[in-house]
This record gives structure tokens, C-alpha cells and sequence, in this order.
DNA sequence: ACCCCTTACACAATCATTTGCCATAGAACA
DNA sequence: TGTTCTATGGCAAATGATTGTGTAAGGGGT
């Protein structure tokens, strides 16, 4: 029951279990092979004491002197399911390469872009908005991969094509016989502890009003004001803008402005198409299941653990480089033609 | 350019900078003072020393011969909202204590349970079914915390209780007038790719099926079927025995039976209430929005950081402790009184 | 001039492991 | 019976920081 009383098994115990030499045991368990072979028998003996006793040679001591931790920071903030995926997925890259990776973990509401005072090799940067968040990160010489946001030069940057996205849903909507369409994000459902925006915010917004100006159309007014509650969006911009589809920043918008319009009797899609972003969890457990467009997060997640995997084993500088995911469309029940209103 | 050149600023630098020995910049840096004072203008200067050079004691090296790491593992699947939630709460009480807490971070597909190859001080376990999964803490002595699952004699439990929120749900109901009262788990919308279930489910039909019991209602057959899909949960079990009212295993799964209902031609509440459990995101955004049993995650995780923290501040053994936090009844829009079939 | 006290340096040990180098025991070979 | 491998042991250095101990420089008091 005392509690420190199991002591720590290290290499010396191991060793003189096995009857070899530490030394011996080090390049065993190493598989150290530079002017140095063992016999069968001896190298089995070592590989059992250690396994028998459960051996587990101490990180922190053998990054002493190799002068890397394995460690991996995140910085910035996995505010959504679409950050998380990405993160996660980026998680188990790192771990299938290298043996030890292990992320720091930080909490949302953390200042977000300091480094743990852990030594790091290096780090997966979440929507990254001002380069200089990443300040620390250039002057340490810490290689990075930034996900959903800026890449100084030192590192590398995963990006979703949200112009393309965008793209997309608006085609769609003009496919179905759309003309009147809107776009809706609502700041106060943003959770955001310390009042930060999602990187993709003015990304959609923009695309939105670009796109429809190069195909002559005119954006419904009111799609910039973020201050709108769902219910207020639903009365003062889609009803006065005699809407007849919308575009929702995210699944979440979508699903506050499907609770708003029912409550004025509004039926989805029959009286308001809506395209959402992300394809989080709750676009197809609504009702109905939402259009929405489709992030690939997981493959950003992995592309940026790959692109960091390659920048920890590189010897030489690599310059930065930045890859853009295209987003895609799923369609499922909450688009329609719009009603010919007679 | 090249990324290695930026040297670590060691002890021995700062010390070097500020003119005075290693030794004494170490003490002066960690307060130390057996034995030992200085003049403030010396410590002054080794502080200052120390901040321009923006100087980082290894960690690791640190933790050499403190035997310590201050690092927190954690074991176990956050598979929902809840366990995320209490998870976040966890970290950041635990990083407000120590120092350097750091857990590491487990992605949902990897074996669960064991320990990383890091030496950890101690352990936060998610949703432990299996004592055996606590083998390796116990073994090691490393103190832990398990949040909605099983604890042994060197760790404590921080649980949900299950039945004080069925209850709730089960006499909001009956107040409502109902006395037809089914409950739902669907199998096949869990996530987890490992193929376990939730330790909350067997808890809740547990506590279904006892509570209407002892009132002398009948649960509603099929209840313990995990088979169904939302259509056929609602075909097969709520329309054949004529439910008036669902409990849900949790929002997500509410979500669905809304669908499904929605399809089949069903209001709710008019043609059938819905209790919810946990009370995640969705609940709020659901239409409509779902009268859901709260989960006072963020206390879980608030609570089990704070006995972590005892236990590894302690130096005698701690008897294993058990806390039970009760669910809260959150009431919105998806029950109401039956219809009255004429 | 002697003693003491304060303040700080110097040195060494320690922590667990890696790795280079040399010594050596036993085996194999000529 | 030497000679030559081969497989290990043994030793030491190095990693960065902490901490105990001995000591010395300088100032102040008697």
C-alpha cells in the first residue's frame, strides 16, 4: 500500500537481471548495431528481464542528450468538430511515425499560441489568424504545420478551398432555380470563450458576396451584420429580403435558423432551402438531414501530420509550402426548388 | 536559416550573462534558500538574466531527479460531449495546480487503456468498465481519477448518477399524464470504432427498467433491443405499443427519432414527447428543442481534477474515494401531455 | 589584529541513458 | 601453441539541472 514503494525499473535492473552489462543491455534494447553484435541467446535474455519486468526506458533522460523530445505542441484553439477531426487525425499520423509522439493538450479557453514550457520538435498550429501567433514558433526554429490558417515561413500550411466550396452551394441553389439567396452567420451561437472568430468566417463571407457579384446577382443585404439572433436573421433579413435560400456559416447556424423558422411556420425545404458548411454530426441528424458542404478534414488532419513528419526528419530547411483542400457537396433534404410564389 | 543553430539557452548561459555560477543561478531561480542567500542586487541580475534570455529550465532534465514528470496521462475514450467536456475541466484545473501539467492525448482508435511510454505522476481514466483496464495504474502505484467508470483501491471515481436523473425523467413524464413510456438506445449510430458501448448504457436501461417497475408501469418491450434503426425503433416499439412518451439514451439519439418520426408523418410533442439525455449541444438546437437530463460534466471534471491533484500532492496512501453528482432536469419543448385518444 | 558573518564561488555527486573506445575472455583457426 | 576473431564487459564522457559541502573574499565589530 505504501506508495512510492514500487520503484521505477530501470536499465541497471534489467541488465543485472539478464546478467549482461548495462551497457550491453542499452544496445540491445536499441538495436544498436555500429561495431557492436550480440549473440542470440544473450540479446534474448536482455528482450525477456526487460519485457519480464516491464521495463520502460525513461523519455525525459534519453531526450537529454538527443536533444529532441518526440514531443509535438498544439497551439490555437479545436473549436469545432471540423479542427477536432483534422487535429485527431493529424494525432495518429504523428504517432504511427514517429514512436513517441504525444501532443501537448490545450484547453479552449488558454491564451492558445504559447508554447508549454516542454521542450517541442515541433508543433500542429489550429487557425492560426495574425503570423505573429506563430512568432515563437519562427524564432525557435520549431517546425510546424498550420491547419485552417496562416504558415510563416519556417512552416507549412493545410487549408480548405472555401472559395470553391462556396462555389459549389451557390451552383447548386441557381441550379434548383435560386436567385434570391443568403448568407447567414450568427456570432452569438458562437461559443467562443474569448471572443475570437473561426478563421473561415470572412472566407465564407467573402466567397459569398464575390461569387454572386461575378454571376450578377446581388447578395441579400444584411449578410454581413453578425448580430443578428436566428430569429431576428430569419424576419429581417430572409423574410424582408424576400429570400428564397440560404447559405449557413455552419451546420450549427443552420440548425438555429431551421428551430427560428419553424417557430414562424416556415417548413424546410419548402419554404426556405438552406446549404450549410462542415458536414459536422448534427447536418444529418436534423430534420430534415442538411445540404451541406462537406469539409475533408480528416484528410487535412493527416496531410498535416505527414507534411510535419517529413520537416521533423529533415536535416536541411524546407521551405514553406501550403496545400488547398478542395470542400465538396452533399446533398441531401433541406434543398429544393424554390415555391412559385403566385 | 538553419533550423538548428538557435541553441537552448542553458542554466549555464543565464548564469554566465549575469556573472555569477551555475549554482547560483539555480538557487536563485527556484527560491531556493538553505543555506544560501543573496544580495537582491545579484538575484536581480540573474533574474533579469534569465528573462532576457528568455530561459527555460529543461523539464526533462528536472524531472531526472525529482522523479517526478508532472505528467498526466489519459486513459480511456472521450467519445462524447460529456466525457469532452469533463475531460477540458480536468485539464485545467490540474494545469492551475501544478505547474507544467501536461496530459498526453489518446485518439479514439488506439487501445484505450494503456499507458503511454512517458513516465506519468497520475492518470485521468474516462468510462473504465473493466477493472482490468486499471491493472497497469494499480501495478505502478500511479494515482489516478476515473470520470464515469470504475475506480480500485488506489484511485477514485467521479460518476453520474443515473438513476436520481431517470427518475426525474420518468416523473416529469408521468406528471405530464403519461404512463406509456418507452426508452431508446440505438446501437448502430455509436461512433466508436472499437465496437464499445457508452458506460452510461446499461445504467439507463438499468434504471428504466426498475424505476417504472417499482411504480407499477410496465416498461415498453423492445426497450432492451439495440438492434433497431430510428425507423424501425419507432415503428416497431413506439407505434406497436402505443407509447405516448420516449426516453432517449441521449440527444443524439432523440435527434434521430425526431427524423424518423418526422418522416412517418409525427409532431412533436404533439404526437409524442421526448426526454433526452446529457444535454450536449444539439439538445439546444434541436427542433424543438429537447427537454434533456443535464450532466454536470464540467463539476465531473472539476472535481476529479481537484482529487487528482490531492492524490498526487499526497504522501501517504488515500483510501479510494467515490463521488456521485446528480443530473438535472432541463425542460424546453419536446414534452407535453398526451393526446387524448378519443 | 583577530574573529565572525555575510555572500557567493567551486567542486562534486546524482539522476538514467546513450555511445565511443579499449580491454579481455573464450573460441576458433592455422 | 600461438594467432585472430568475436562477443562482451568495463569505463568514461556527456546531457542539464539540483543540491550539499567546503571555502574564500570582503566588510564590520571589538
Amino acid at each position: 500500500m505504501e506508495k512510492r514503494r514500487t520503484q521505477r525499473v530501470t536499465l541497471a535492473k534489467v541488465a543485472e537481471k539478464a546478467g549482461v552489462a548495462e551497457s550491453t543491455a542499452s544496445r540491445v534494447i536499441n538495436g544498436y548495431t555500429h561495431n557492436f553484435r550480440v549473440r542470440p541467446e544473450v540479446r534474448q535474455r536482455v528482450l525477456d528481464a526487460a519485457e519480464e519486468l516491464n521495463y520502460r526506458p525513461n523519455p525525459m533522460v534519453r531526450s537529454i542528450s538527443a536533444k529532441k523530445t518526440n514531443l509535438v505542441a498544439v497551439v490555437g484553439w479545436a473549436s469545432d468538430g471540423v479542427n477536432r477531426t483534422a487535429l485527431s487525425e493529424s494525432v495518429r499520423v504523428l504517432r504511427d511515425n514517429e514512436k513517441h509522439v504525444c501532443t501537448t493538450f490545450l484547453d479552449p479557453d488558454s491564451a492558445g499560441h504559447e508554447l508549454p514550457s516542454w521542450r517541442v520538435d515541433g508543433a500542429i498550429a489550429l487557425q492560426v489568424r495574425d503570423k505573429t501567433d506563430l512568432n515563437e514558433l519562427e524564432e525557435q526554429a520549431i517546425p510546424y504545420v498550420s491547419i485552417n490558417g496562416l504558415a510563416g515561413p519556417g512552416g507549412d500550411a493545410v487549408n480548405f478551398n472555401e472559395k470553391h466550396g462556396m462555389d459549389q452551394a451557390i451552383d447548386h441553389l441557381l441550379e434548383l432555380g435560386h436567385t434570391k439567396i443568403a448568407y447567414a452567420y450568427l456570432d452569438q451561437n458562437r461559443l467562443n470563450p474569448r471572443g475570437i472568430r473561426h478563421t473561415s468566417v470572412e472566407d465564407r463571407k467573402n466567397a459569398y458576396e464575390s461569387i454572386l457579384k461575378h454571376r450578377g446577382l446581388k447578395p441579400i443585404s444584411g449578410f454581413d451584420r453578425l448580430d443578428h439572433s436566428a430569429m431576428s436573421f430569419c424576419q429581417l433579413v430572409l423574410q424582408k429580403g424576400e429570400a428564397t435560400a440560404v447559405i449557413a456559416y455552419d451546420d450549427i447556424t443552420a440548425m438555429y435558423l431551421i428551430q427560428a423558422m419553424s417557430t414562424l411556420g416556415m417548413s424546410i425545404p419548402r419554404d426556405m432551402s438552406i446549404v450549410a458548411f462542415n458536414d459536422e454530426l448534427p447536418a444529418k441528424m436534423a430534420t430534415p438531414p442538411l445540404t451541406t458542404i462537406a469539409l475533408p478534414a480528416a484528410v487535412a488532419g493527416k496531410t498535416a501530420g505527414e507534411l510535419l513528419t517529413e520537416r521533423l526528419a529533415a536535416t536541411e530547411p524546407i521551405p514553406s509550402r501550403t496545400v488547398t483542400l478542395d470542400e465538396t457537396l452533399i446533398i441531401r433534404q433541406s434543398t429544393t426548388s424554390p415555391r412559385i410564389t403566385s
